[in-house]
DNA sequence: TCTGGGGTCCTAGGACCC
DNA sequence: TCTGGGGTCCTAGGACCC
C-alpha cells in the first residue's frame, strides 16, 4: 500500500472456514454433500469437527465417542479420524489466496485468519468480503465466512452472526451492530468464556451489548480482569488486540495419550522419545534452542488419574534431539514407578530463545546444535513423512501408540500425493 | 470401559531483598 | 516488648482460545 493511500478507518475482516476438518474431508469424498459428517479427535476419543447436519442431528463439538455412537449407528454418520497432514496442507492454500486481498494477513488458527481491511472503501466491505468468499470457495473449495468490524473482537462477532444467518459476509457498524450485539449472549463472544459468562449472568449482564454499554470499569476488571475490560473496549470500537506475534512458540509440547494402558518403563520410554523427537524437529523448525524440559506423565486412566512432572533446565540451551531425548528418559526414569498403569504421556520445552542469540553458560561445554546430522534428519522427514528418521530410542513396535480407526485413506493424506486430473468439456 | 492436543495471557502469593 | 513498607522475581493455577 502506498503511503499516499486514503486515511479510511481502520477496519477488520474475519476469514473463518466453516466446519474446516469436515469441509477438509468432504473434498475429497463428494458423495458427503449434504450428509451428516464428524472428524474424532487424536486416539478417536471426542468429536472435534461437526458438519451443519450433524449438529442437527444433536451431536456436540467435544462429545465423547462412545455417548455419540448410538446417533451416529442409526443415522449412518460419516465419521473420520484427524488427518492433520491434509488440514494443514489446505490450511496453507486458503491462508496463500487470503494474502492476496490484504497488505497485512495474521494468521490466527488454522481455520482462522484476520485481514487488514483499511484499504477497502467505505460501503464496499461485504461486497469486497464476498468475493474473498467466493475465491476461496472455487479455487479450493472450502467455504469461508468473513466478518467485517472496526475492531477484531468486532469481525469475530461478525462472522459468527454470519454462519447462524447463512451470509457470506457481514459488516456490522452503527444500528447493525447494536441489534447484532443485543441479540447475541455474552458467552459467544471472543475472550468470554463459560466461567465468565456464568459471572456476568450473575451481575445481570447478559448480553454482548450489555458488556459493551457497562460503565463500571472496576466491577469489569474484578469479575474478568483486564482481558474483560479489553473486550468491552473493542466493542465500543476500541482497537487494543494488538497482533500476537505467533512467528515463535515461548513453549513446544507434544504430548499424546496412549490406545491402551501402558504398565513397562521401557513403553514410556519409547512413547517419551518419541515426543521428544516431535518437540525438537518443531524447535529446529523455528530457529531456537531450548533451555528446559518437563517431562509428564499421567498415572490412572485418563480422567481420573493424575500428572506427574519432573523437570530439567541446562545452563546451554540446545535444539539436538540426541541430547534431548538423554534427559527426557532419564526424568521418566525418575518418575516411572512399577505396578503403576499409565495413559498418558507429554514433554514440554521451554525457556526458548532463538539460536543465535542463546545465552550460553561461561563454564558449560557448548551443547552439540544445529549439528548437519539434525540438518539432514529433518530434510529427510519433510520429503517422506514424520518419523522416516527417528532415534533408536523411539522404538519399532510402538504399542502405545493411539488409535487412528477411521482415517481417510492413503491417497487422501496429502494433498501432493493426488493425481492430477484435466476435463475439458467438447 | 470409553473423554484431544497445543497454545497464550493474567493474577495471586511466596520468597527474597533492602 | 517490640516486628514496616515497598519492590522484584518466580511459579502455580485459572481462564481462555482453536
Amino acid at each position: 500500500m502506498s503511503s499516499t493511500a486514503p486515511k479510511w478507518p481502520k477496519r477488520y475482516a474475519l476469514a473463518d472456514c466453516n466446519t474446516f476438518y469436515c469441509s477438509c474431508e468432504r473434498l475429497f469424498r463428494p458423495d458427503l454433500r449434504g450428509k451428516p459428517l464428524v472428524v474424532l479427535s487424536n486416539n478417536d476419543g471426542c468429536l472435534i469437527s461437526l458438519s451443519t447436519e450433524a449438529k442437527a442431528l444433536g451431536l456436540k463439538v467435544g462429545a465423547p465417542m462412545h455417548e455419540a455412537r448410538e446417533i451416529i449407528r442409526q443415522h449412518k454418520v460419516a465419521v473420520f479420524s484427524s488427518n492433520y497432514q491434509l488440514y494443514g496442507n489446505l490450511s496453507r492454500r486458503v491462508m496463500a489466496t487470503l494474502d492476496e486481498y490484504t497488505p497485512d494477513l495474521e494468521i490466527y488458527s488454522i481455520d482462522e485468519a484476520f485481514l487488514d481491511f483499511s484499504h477497502v472503501p467505505p460501503g464496499d466491505e461485504e461486497a469486497y468480503a464476498t468475493q474473498i468468499r467466493a475465491r476461496v470457495l472455487r479455487d479450493i473449495g472450502i467455504p469461508v465466512s468473513v466478518g467485517v468490524g472496526r475492531t477484531k473482537v468486532i469481525a469475530k462477532a461478525a462472522s459468527r452472526a454470519a454462519k447462524k444467518l447463512g451470509a457470506p459476509a457481514l459488516y456490522l457498524e452503527g444500528e447493525r451492530l447494536e441489534s447484532t450485539l443485543r441479540a447475541m449472549d455474552v458467552g459467544d463472544l471472543w475472550g468470554v468464556g463459560r466461567r465468565s459468562a456464568d459471572k456476568l449472568h450473575g451481575r445481570g449482564i447478559c448480553t454482548a451489548w450489555d458488556l459493551r454499554q457497562h460503565d463500571n470499569t472496576a466491577l469489569i476488571r474484578q469479575l474478568l480482569t483486564v482481558t474483560g475490560e479489553r473486550v468491552r473496549d473493542e466493542l465500543r470500537g476500541v482497537d487494543c488486540i494488538r497482533q500476537t506475534d505467533l512467528a515463535e512458540k515461548r513453549m513446544i509440547t507434544s504430548t499424546r495419550s496412549f490406545g491402551k494402558r501402558v504398565f513397562d518403563r521401557r513403553d514410556l520410554e519409547e512413547a517419551v522419545s518419541t515426543f521428544t523427537g516431535f518437540a525438537c524437529e518443531k524447535l529446529r523448525g523455528q530457529g531456537s534452542v531450548a533451555g528446559g524440559l518437563t517431562v509428564y506423565l499421567r498415572a490412572g486412566s485418563s480422567m481420573e488419574g493424575t500428572g506427574i512432572t519432573a523437570q530439567v533446565h541446562w545452563d546451554s540451551p540446545t535444539d539436538d534431539t540426541g541430547t534431548v531425548t538423554r534427559e527426557a528418559i532419564a526424568l521418566v526414569r525418575a518418575l516411572y514407578r512399577g505396578g503403576e498403569s499409565y495413559s498418558k504421556a507429554g514433554v514440554f520445552l521451554w525457556d526458548i530463545v532463538p539460536a543465535g542469540q542463546a545465552q550460553t553458560s561461561f563454564f558449560a561445554p557448548p551443547p552439540p546444535q544445529a549439528s548437519p546430522l539434525m540438518g539432514a534428519m529433518d530434510a529427510i522427514n519433510l520429503k517422506w513423512g514424520r518419523g522416516t528418521v527417528k532415534m533408536a530410542s523411539c522404538g519399532t513396535k510402538q504399542d502405545w501408540r493411539m488409535l487412528c480407526e477411521h482415517r481417510s485413506g492413503k491417497t487422501q493424506l496429502a494433498w501432493d500425493d493426488l493425481v492430477e486430473v484435466r476435463a475439458e468439456r467438447s
